[in-house]
DNA sequence: AAATAGGATGATTGCGCTTTCATTTGAAAA
DNA sequence: TTTTCAAATGAAAGCGCAATCATCCTATTT
């Protein structure tokens, strides 16, 4: 069993590892950082010292000293919502390899949250920033820009970018899948959000436009929270009350979808007989369920893959300078067992 | 329109700020860090010129200087798995009001990965470490005690803490799982697991003693992937061909427990009349399903809020040396609608 | 044997900040 | 008015490391 005095931490320096080894500390730092050769004689010496003294390097000053930090800032709106999970996964299978730390930071939806956490790590000095989204702050922007690092701005498209942006048009993806309902015959169609970022926002617009050409009537029901697979069912359950000759939901993603695929069997309302679901994202959930949900799929893993793969030729590469670019992604309808053309009445 | 021109990166540094005000960096270092009185009037052209240059302060070396870093870190082994949003809400709930930064990663089940991810974020010297899981290996744990910082380990029970321990038997709550379903009058009792960390194993270890208790058959499918509601459903499909007389399944986790569930109104079993099903955590999702999941509640939010509230203590209050202990903060059973006595045959 | 190159190692400096200690100032006390 | 003290500000040092430049040593060449 380990002991367990718990001693007021003496800090092992690269100093003190150089000291036992007997050779100086530049050498010590060599043989860590690997950049220059050194002797098998002093490289063995030297990692003996190491591993004996348990010394680990301390980032804060390397990066002072080096003015590199070999890590990049990674920012979500959320952990919980299962987009991000492969999002952050791709995000990982390139920089870990590489060897770059990958520092990922919640902003929960919050716009001042976000600004605040893009401060705090902007002074950590990330070698670059992927972020989710593309409304930040005026400020944020501005800081972002004066930081002179990579930026990357991810999952929607915008004709202003601060450098990159990597995504696809939220607006056109939900007119796509709106417009696979209208297809099918349906006219009531409804659609359930929970709009706490921009990109749920587009998605409603998208829905209202293409109901708009269609001459049809918009039912837009939507709560102020993240969503979730409960706030699915409430909606649902408020839709069944406000609008019940409604034949087909869109939701804005697929966790309401599945709240309100529960909503449906709790009621003995088939599905997609009596009423079509749709999700969007193509969340794993979305072909596990029963009825495995029709929805959009998103580029997630592609998107992310690409950001970071952009950015380590830029680490590694420096910026050849061209300026702000917009990369289109696209989606791709994945029809399933819960859409069906509505019941003649 | 923001300027778009990416310069390289020119570093507004604490001095830069210092001579547009026309005081001593010491002077714009107190301002910031709030750490001394200033007149009213410098403190005014200290943040004029801040909001100007748009300073950032660079956080390593404040750090270096300082010896102090305003930052914990935090390690769970997934993201994916609902319970640790849950999880990491109130840590944040307890330390971002407090002023300091959370570190999260993510060590993906995997011992290796969390070894080095700890080494790396002890690196970064955070005020304190608060992991996931007590099963560290033994390098980790020398490392960990070197460091002199606060150390709690969380989710499961150990004998031999590092220092802090706030948990409860995985054991004993999948024994009273297993229990519970035995109590209901079933026999043919599976347990389907994904046992990718050591407290999945204990909960197969439970659910063993229960059922070796009672004189009954155990039946454990398990699959070496991260849990997954798609995993549930393929190991229930092979538990049906491989035990067909099952009555009830005991899940490792309520994503798993929701797969089977899928499964099941796939073949047209019902559940709980044909089947009853019983998940572990009760997450969200276990209240929404159809029917809902009967589960164990795991005290998450307890745990990592009272894990959270000992380590501010502790930055604060300096370490009284009280050694190691451990907590158990205990288990709920939940009785839902997806269990109920085996059908009489 | 002397000259030379190049590989291996070390000494020094400074990254940007906070800390400690020293100095200045103004106002209250004598 | 002079003394005294606290409040406000500044000067200097150093946190731990990497980069730069200088030095050394050992082969190799002539």
């Amino acid at each position: 069993m380990t002991d367990v005095t718990r001693s007021p931490a003496i800090r092992v320096t690269l100093a003190d590892v150089a000291r036992l080894a007997a050779v100086s500390p530049v050498t010590v730092s060599r043989v860590l950082s690997k950049s220059h050769i050194v002797s098998d004689d002093l490289q063995a010496k030297v990692m003996k010292a190491v591993t004996e003294l348990g010394y680990i390097p301390n980032q804060m000053a390397s990066g002072l000293a080096s003015a590199r930090t070999g890590r990049v800032g990674v920012i979500v709106p959320s952990l919980t919502n299962g987009v991000f999970n492969d999002y952050l996964r791709a995000i990982h299978s390139v920089f870990v390899p590489a060897g770059i730390q990958v520092m990922v930071v919640n902003s929960r939806y919050l716009p001042g949250l976000e600004e605040s956490v893009i401060t705090s790590m902007l002074g950590q000095f990330p070698e670059a920033i992927i972020l989710a989204g593309v409304d930040q702050t005026e400020a944020t922007r501005r800081a972002l820009i004066a930081s002179g690092i990579p930026v990357v701005q991810t999952m929607e498209l915008t004709h202003t970018p601060i450098d990159i942006n990597i995504g696809l048009s939220q607006h056109d993806a939900a007119y796509a899948a709106t417009t696979y309902l209208l297809g099918l015959g349906h006219r009531r169609i409804a659609h359930i959000s929970a709009p706490m970022d921009s990109r749920a926002k587009h998605r409603i617009a998208g829905y209202r436009q293409a109901m708009s050409e269609a001459g049809a009537v918009q039912t837009v029901l939507s709560v102020d929270e993240p969503s979730s697979i409960r706030y699915g069912m409430t909606l649902f359950a408020q839709l069944l009350a406000e609008a019940p000759e409604t034949t087909a939901v869109f939701c804005g993603n697929d966790n309401l979808a599945l709240g309100a695929l529960f909503a449906c069997q709790r009621a003995g309302i088939q599905v997609p007989q009596d009423v079509s679901i749709m999700g969007f994202n193509d969340l794993e959930l979305a072909q596990c369920s029963f009825p495995a949900l029709t929805t959009i799929a998103t580029p997630r893993d592609k998107m992310a893959h690409q950001a970071s793969k952009m950015v380590l030729d830029l680490i590694r590469n420096g910026d050849p300078h061209r300026g702000p670019r917009s990369i289109d992604l696209g989606f791709e309808l994945i029809v399933r067992e819960s859409t069906c053309p509505p019941k003649r009445t």
